[in-house]
DNA sequence: CATATATCGATATTGGAATATCGACATTCC
DNA sequence: GGAATGTCGATATTCCAATATCGATATATG
């Protein structure tokens, strides 16, 4: 539950990825008639193998399950919820406001992951000044000066692939820790600074050789 | 180039991933000077172990390199877009016209990997018989029908979270193979469909994670 | 109160992908 | 023509995550 001072626990990406499915299970069960979940419980439910989620809980987790009672589901999820960061807001901005930028700027789901967009750069005049979804458009020269300002720690690229580059640079300068990239291409940055690519094209080369292997 | 009756290679969805990115470094040399790449510079560029790079190009190629000279980059790129598919047009339909969906529907970037949106489903009553950049909203129950007359393969579902397994079952039913699944559920599909997961939840969580870790 | 059992945590095994190593060979250069 | 070199393909090694195994233990049951 507490004990911050215990050693960072080393994740692998692909446990870190589990996290959130665990979360969202843990949160969607009743707990009017038990409060208590166990490991093995987990598993079968999620399709996952026992001795993966004990390993993954036991890495995020200060508490421990009891023999035959299982894990209190309250402290997981705050456990969980705690590792994951999600009990600190993250500020970020967004950088070009075409259909995806509007998509993710107007997007309710990320309220409960405590992902807040805070502002929004474009370089097209007409948008900018207007607000999306509540948030400004503000000029990408702004982004420098802004991002400090609003202390923003996440950037998303959401503008075309020909200045992804160039708009990463911008905010990385600005302060920011981590970029979420949407746009096709491979960002240089820093070290020390995240890069999570969302690439449609790795996604779409999957389904599509699933087709042509199901043609075969 | 062709044999096309050689043993169908099994690549590790990684491998699949990496496709594209050889694809996208070959299509952006420049072959007036010379029409040859070696594996050694492809992975130097790519910033991928050289032995990786040879080994992908093995699977999906049948054309070999030669010592001290590389391979033809045209058919490379023949090779690769052969085994995704992508010389074989793939259709898609969307369900869920929201913010996502329409962002998708209006992506243009689509075309070069042969996925070709050609209808869309939506519940609400003004979507329905209107276009989006091009492409019809029809309602969701027409969905069975349409399918297989439009000769779709592929769904990509960007309906809520509440909705999406019943909207995925219609799409299966309608003889859809692969699904693109933008909705934060696992869905439920039979044996030999394939569900490709774009989940933001997974990719906030190594985000979050990686700014918790920079705080300490 | 004793036994049975579900569940835990730790440790060993397996499996698969990334990395390293090495001999073969086509071209280039002297 | 012969040596040097860059690149190939194949094989061996390493590494890491997922899976399996097992003893320990808290609760339930009789």
């Amino acid at each position: 539950m507490k004990d911050d001072n215990k050693i960072t626990q080393l994740m692998s990406r692909q446990a870190i990825r589990r996290l959130p499915h665990y979360l969202k299970y843990l949160k969607n069960l009743d707990t009017s008639s038990n409060d208590r979940i166990s490991a093995s419980l987990m598993a079968a439910d999620l399709q996952l193998y026992e001795g993966l989620v004990r390993k993954d809980l036991a890495a995020v987790s200060s508490v421990s399950g009891k023999p035959r009672v299982g894990f209190k589901i309250d402290d997981l999820i705050s456990d969980i919820e705690h590792f994951l960061g999600y009990d600190m807001p993250n500020r970020a901005v967004l950088a070009g406001a075409g259909h995806l930028g509007k998509a993710l700027l107007c997007y309710r789901g990320f309220e409960s992951y405590k992902l807040e967009i805070v502002a929004a750069f474009d370089v097209a005049e007409k948008l900018i000044g207007s607000e999306i979804c509540g948030k400004e458009v503000f000029p990408i020269e702004k982004a420098g000066d802004l991002c400090p300002r609003l202390n923003v720690r996440i950037g998303i690229i959401t503008a075309p692939a020909a200045v992804a580059q160039e708009v990463c640079d911008i905010l990385v300068d600005g302060g920011v820790l981590a970029v979420w990239n949407f746009a096709p291409v491979q960002l240089g940055v820093p070290r020390g600074i995240l890069v999570q690519n969302e690439n449609m094209a790795e996604s779409l080369a999957i389904l599509s050789n699933h087709l042509t292997e199901k043609r075969r």
